[in-house]
DNA sequence: GTCTATATCATGATAGAC
DNA sequence: GTCTATCATGATATAGAC
């Protein structure tokens, strides 16, 4: 329960993302809410006009910091590579899961456009970024010229996130980082390789 | 509503397949499984001690069936690559989810052993089995010796459990089939490559 | 803005008749 | 084996006092 630094509506949210995360949409009630945040039932209905609205600002806030988080990673120097390596590297709460990727196995988020929305045009931004990243490397000749970079980028974004389903079913982050390996192996340029 | 050629205990177990795929563990009630069977109360609590048990029936079943579906393609004809092909390649109603995966995102599956260990064992092995032809295909030349089966395993299965989130978050099927395509890209053998 | 009271329906299950 | 009743609790709000 946070205490009283932040305002009332400031606590909803933040108690609704964590919600979220851990428990999804259909999983997170009003009541779980209040009791995190230490609001009331009216405070609640004040500033929110139910619970979808307060998802909405809840899920809105998660993808931009998302968003924000991986454009410092792929912002960052090195080659194109390297870049994409950071990302797929980063330091992750792998058994947490994506608390945006997540959102797409919950039936009443993705039923509802206003909910998907924030969680697509985040992930088709991601997808976008890296494209650009690819090709920048196509370019430097690190990658080869034959691969589509929003393809790759599609197969980065998918690695992580299956990479925490296969965490998740395990209960151990060793999967997700198999798969990472895995797929860094098979970007890495040619004079990394042996073949 | 399944009409009257199965068991009750049988129409109990396909509704609650189908309603753990469309809507997880979560988001499923005792009331929908019962409307969707055409059972009625007092059947359900006959036949099994209540939900998680009525699910682990369910979960046992889909994840059986999801391996031997893959048993089917990984030991059908063709190159090791050929058959990491087929499996990536393989007819999928994308938009559903996997109904093994989307499993890994429910709290109260990930909470209970019991429920947990039919989708830990179901992903497993399909990357033991993934494994054991990449390094078969490595033997033959038809993957780098620098690869680790085990790793490009766990990126397959990853990009696939990755591929169905990006599609729902988009609405379309066309995310899941960008990310296959760049992963075998990158797995193609080198005298498929322009590299 | 926050609080308590109230309302309606769903959840997940038990009891006991048939 | 199946049915209907009943139950305690939770979900998701609205109303209105303060």
């Amino acid at each position: 329960m946070y205490s009283g630094f932040m305002s009332t509506p400031e606590r909803l949210i933040e108690s609704t993302r964590e919600l979220l995360w851990e428990r999804g949409y259909v999983g997170t009630s009003p009541k779980a809410i209040l009791e995190r945040s230490g609001a009331g039932q009216g405070s609640m209905y004040h500033h929110f006009k139910g619970k979808p609205d307060l998802a909405l600002a809840a899920i809105r806030r998660t993808a931009q910091e998302m968003r924000a988080t991986a454009e410092g990673v792929l912002s960052g120097p090195g080659t194109p590579y390297e870049r994409v390596e950071a990302y797929l590297r980063r330091e992750r709460d792998v058994l947490r899961g994506c608390p945006v990727g997540r959102l797409t196995m919950d039936p009443d988020v993705i039923a509802d456009d206003a909910l998907r929305a924030p969680v697509d045009e985040t992930l088709d931004w991601l997808r976008a970024r890296l494209a650009e990243i690819v090709e920048e490397g196509k370019e430097r000749g690190e990658f080869a010229p034959s691969l589509d970079g929003g393809e790759i980028a599609a197969a980065v974004v998918a690695t992580v996130q299956g990479g925490y389903v296969l965490a998740r079913a395990s209960g151990s982050p060793t999967a997700f980082d198999a798969a990472v390996r895995g797929l860094l192996a098979l970007l890495a340029p040619p004079e990394d390789r042996t073949r």
